[in-house]
DNA sequence: GACAAAATAGGACGATTGACCTAATTATTG
DNA sequence: CAATAATTAGGTCAATCGTCCTATTTTGTC
C-alpha cells in the first residue's frame, strides 16, 4: 500500500520544516511539494498547529525507533553513547545545511511563544532519558542525568558551530573530542582524585 | 542629544529580532515599538534587509566593544576567558527565555538561506577570534583556535539546552564544568602525557 | 447498482506582509 | 527670510498568509 496522503503531507511537512523552518514554511509550499491542492490539505488538517503535532510526533516515533535500534546494536552502552555522539557524522552534510533538526525545532518554537515547545522539547527529553539510562548501566549512578545533558548539550553546541560556519573539520574534530571526553570519563569511574572526573 | 530615530529603531530591532525572530518580525512591530509611522520607517531603511544589516552592524559594534572591556578588566588570559565562559550566566534569564543572539540568528538566517547568514557569523568570528588570542598567549599555540572553537561551540549548546529546557541549574552546572574545564588544560600544559590535554 | 462517506480540487475570505508613494512638517543653510 | 533638505505621517499596492467554503470525484458498503 502507498503512504497514505496523510502521511505524505507530514513527511513532506517535516522535511521542509527542518530545511526552511516552521514559520517560514506556509501551507501552499507543503501542498506544491507533496502535489496537492490546498483544499485537499486542509481536509487533512485544520490548523497549522495540526501539522506541526503530526511532525512532532513523527519525529518522536523515528527518534524512538532509532533508539532502538542503537540499544539493539550496540554490544555495550559506551558503544551506544557512540552511536548517538556519531549522528553528528552520519547527518553532517543536512546539519552543516540546515542544524540540528531538534534544537533549531526548539529554538524557533521557544522564540514563537508556541505551545508546542514544550512538545518539541520532548525530542530532547527522549535522547537524553536514553543517554541517562546508558550512563547508569555504565555505573555512574546520581551523575548520569548530568552527563547525558552535558554531551546532549556538546552535540548541540556543535551542530550550531558547524552549521555557521559550514565547517565540516570542526564538526569530525569535535566528535572525536567527545569520544576521548566519554573514554576518559570511564578511566576516571570510582576514582575521585582524577582530574578529568570533574568533567561533570 | 537625543538618539536619532535610525538608532532606536535599530536598537527595537534588535530586540525584537531577538526575542521574536528575524522573520517573524514585522515592519510595524518595529514602528509601532518605536512608536513613529510606517512611513517614516521606511525613509530610514529601504528594504527588511537594510535592517538586518544596522542591527548585525550593532551588535558587531557592541560586541567589540564587550571584548574590549574584557580584554582591559581581565589581569590575565584565562580571566578573560571566563569572562566569556561567565555571559552565560550573566545573562542567563534571556538566554533561558531566547536563546543565544548569535546562535539563534545564525541559524535562522540559515534556514532562510538569506545573504546575511555569513555576516551574522562574523559574530562568532569575533568572538573566535578573541579567544584564540587568549589561548595563544597562555601558550597553546597551534591548539589555540581549535580550544576557541571547542568553548565557543560548548557555550552554543549549554544556550540551546537551557532554552529548550529552561533550566537555570543546568547553565549554572554547565558554567562549572567549563571552568574546569578550562583549568585541566592549564594543567596539563606541555604535558603530553595528560589525558585531559585529549579534550581538543 | 444505489447510496453514504471520504478524499480531492479550487475558489474566496479577511488579515497581514514588505514595499512604495505623496503630502505635510520640521530642520538646516545661504 | 527664503530656499532647500531632511524627516515624519499615513495611505495604497500587489502578494501572500492561514482559514474556510462549496463543488466534484473517488472509494467503500450493502
Amino acid at each position: 500500500m502507498a503512504a497514505s496522503t496523510r502521511e505524505r503531507i507530514i513527511e513532506t511537512a517535516d522535511l521542509l520544516f527542518y530545511q526552511q523552518g516552521y514559520e517560514a514554511t506556509s501551507f501552499a509550499d507543503i501542498a506544491t511539494s507533496v502535489g496537492i491542492s490546498r483544499g485537499n490539505f486542509y481536509h487533512h488538517f485544520k490548523t497549522k498547529d495540526d501539522i506541526l503535532d503530526g511532525v512532532i510526533n513523527r519525529r518522536l516515533a523515528n527518534t524512538e525507533q532509532m533508539l532502538d535500534r542503537w540499544e539493539i546494536d550496540g554490544n555495550d552502552p559506551a558503544e551506544r553513547i557512540r552511536s548517538f555522539i556519531h549522528i553528528l557524522i552520519v547527518n553532517g552534510e543536512k546539519i552543516r545545511k540546515f542544524g540540528c533538526p531538534v534544537g533549531t525545532l526548539s529554538s524557533e518554537l521557544a522564540k514563537l511563544n508556541h505551545s508546542a515547545q514544550s512538545d518539541a522539547a520532548g525530542l530532547f527529553t527522549l535522547f537524553r532519558s536514553w543517554l541517562c539510562r546508558q550512563f547508569e548501566r555504565l555505573g555512574f549512578g546520581e551523575k548520569s542525568d548530568s552527563l547525558a545533558m552535558h554531551i546532549l548539550g556538546r552535540s548541540q553546541g556543535v551542530a550550531t558551530l558547524a552549521n555557521a560556519f559550514d565547517d565540516d573539520g570542526f564538526l569530525i574534530r569535535e566528535v572525536d573530542v567527545m569520544c576521548d571526553w566519554l573514554d576518559a570519563q570511564m578511566a576516571s569511574l570510582g576514582d575521585p582524585s582524577d582530574e578529568t572526573a570533574k568533567s561533570v
